[in-house]
DNA sequence: GTAACTAGCTTAAACGAATAACCGCGCCTG
DNA sequence: CAGGCGCGGTTATTCGTTTAAGCTAGTTAC
């Protein structure tokens, strides 16, 4: 088989078809200043060479000369994949291309700390956006010493203060307290939490948990916290543990999801939901409006990507520390 | 704010650091066999040098030079945000990492044919593997002649060959007809099929009828179809439709989402699911244990990622047209 | 005494693109 | 007729890296 491997073409290739120099390509087709001399006929046979040759400019080869770095990398943890997640990236890519920015996910590496930060920087993008989990403070030293801008996704704005490092944060409490004031309205003083086991997971539902806390604080209600993993036996125990020491009144189930699984349980336990248990979820995925009872939801109403996207070239141009919190969170009543 | 902008250590910061050309730095740094000769005592120098500098390769710069190209692109479809795509993905990248290739995740762009592939065209890709609603045959043509090969997800194997444009597909037609025997096994005649609106989902959705077609002449059963957008109100519309004209008996939803709302909307109606209507999803969702009664699905098995991978860089490094269905359906029977 | 060899490097040329600086020619002006 | 200038380009350098080819001082062989 002696398939010629096609060779993209460059500017150099329709040089030579146009009989001009490589200069004069790049003034051309890039409609530069210092090449406006260039008369119009000159400038049609460089077109038609272009095209002719399905010319396609080399991005790396033009920003090694140009110094210019346009790559926003997209670190995603594992749990980013819902259609809240989905729809978010997809609105901050759209935004950041209109900016001129190009955004990347990539995810494959489970490695943290140093060795991931080292893998990203040999991409040499304008900016990270990668989960506090993938993050040390040596990894985005590296980072930033190299000139990248580092946004920790879910890292405290507190600690990353002064730091360098940008932030953007969901406020958990904020869920929380939304979910733990709902249920406290609905006059119900004795709530339960679940508290998801999975690591990246369970320091979101820490958060949310001290947002209950408060509500319940509040109105002088009292919460159990309960662990649980992502799988229909864990919520069933914590339903049997209910039966045993009593049900609780209002609850919440960390998330959609979970909530979703505990009210499987509880409807199978034989409760009577929302006269014996109340539930709340959050992220009000089209999940809710398929359970019946159809669960009642915390909804997260993020900020315009063009505000966020524009905040973020701002860490880029300017090196500022930004920390945003785009979410604002509003309870969706249904059924539970 | 005169921030002096960080620039990343290159190797010759790192050779005037170390006393030695860059040639040497590159050896050393590469254990390159030609470098052979260079001393332990020097190698250290440099190997010091380059850690103080907290030097980082920079990988277009590399790749420029040495021709070669690691990036695959993975322009995901709209829909391609379920667990299922995830957990695909996830293994893909892995896998391809392994064997020397990065896989990235580019989505942000809505537009196809010849404008997206020239976006794709710049980073000059190893490959780029996309939705075939991003592909036409001007834009595949572009990308083959610069030397990417182009994998099309859900394009058609038959059409595709010989035209170098490789296929990555899920047997929608076998996921249609495990669901179809799995109802008319049951011994319900009276079939029901959604077919979803959104253009991207109907091209599956019509394939997997077309094999519930199958499975109901075998069984000499009928089969009805509705349109239904991904909503609540959707689906109430067709039960009422059903209430009207009478009940099927046995229902293929299109997948466990679109099931889901139906599922809900068939108990809002009053009906018994699934003394009077049995209901099959697709996908296996954890969905499916949230809901009650939990709903029956077609669960899709992936081949491995590595192998997938490894035809995938065959076709990468042969030119050779690959095409993977590397999926395989089973039931999965629950309440419904 | 010199050719041959080795160790330990360095020099220089690429890769694809951008761009500052220059160059030759024709024409006009003083 | 020298000088200046506009036109239509070209030359050369650079970005960070790799790598083939060379170079020098010292050692060994004969």
């Amino acid at each position: 088989m002696t398939s010629i491997r096609p060779r993209p073409a460059t500017i150099t290739d329709i040089a030579r078809q146009a009989g001009v120099s490589t200069a004069t390509v790049s003034y051309v087709l890039n409609d530069a200043p210092a090449g406006a001399r260039i008369p119009e006929e000159t400038r049609a046979r460089v077109r038609a060479a272009a095209d002719d040759l399905g010319y396609v400019p080399h991005a790396s080869a033009r920003s090694l000369r140009t110094g210019t770095r346009d790559l926003v990398l997209y670190v995603h943890f594992d749990v980013a994949h819902g259609p809240l997640a989905s729809e978010f990236l997809y609105g901050l890519a759209r935004a950041l291309r209109d900016l001129g920015y190009t955004l990347m996910q990539y995810g494959a590496e489970k490695n943290r700390g140093v060795k991931a930060a080292r893998a990203w920087a040999a991409l040499r993008p304008a900016a990270v956006v990668a989960g506090d989990d993938r993050l040390t403070a040596a990894g985005v030293e590296l980072l930033t010493k190299a000139g990248i801008r580092v946004i920790g996704l879910g890292s405290d704005p507190v600690l990353a203060k002064g730091t360098g490092l940008s932030t953007l944060v969901m406020d958990h409490h904020a869920i929380g307290l939304a979910a733990g004031r709902h249920l406290t309205g609905r006059g119900y003083r004795d709530l339960a939490v679940v508290l998801p086991t999975d690591p990246p997971l369970r320091v979101m539902g820490e958060g949310r948990l001290s947002g209950v806390r408060e509500a319940a604080a509040e109105a002088g209600a009292a919460v159990r916290v309960h662990d649980m993993d992502y799988s229909p036996a864990a919520a069933a125990e914590i339903v049997a543990a209910w039966r045993a020491e009593g049900l609780p009144r209002g609850v919440f189930g960390y998330n959609d999801e979970f909530s979703g699984l505990l009210l499987g349980a509880l409807l199978d336990a034989g409760v009577r939901v929302p006269d014996e248990v109340g539930l709340i979820g959050a992220d009000d995925l089209m999940l809710c409006t398929m359970l019946r009872p159809a669960l009642t939801s915390v909804r997260l109403q993020s900020e315009s990507p063009q505000e966020i996207a524009r905040r973020i070239t701002e860490a880029i141009t300017e090196g500022a520390e930004v920390h945003l919190s785009p979410w604002t969170p509003h309870p969706v009543p249904r059924q539970t």
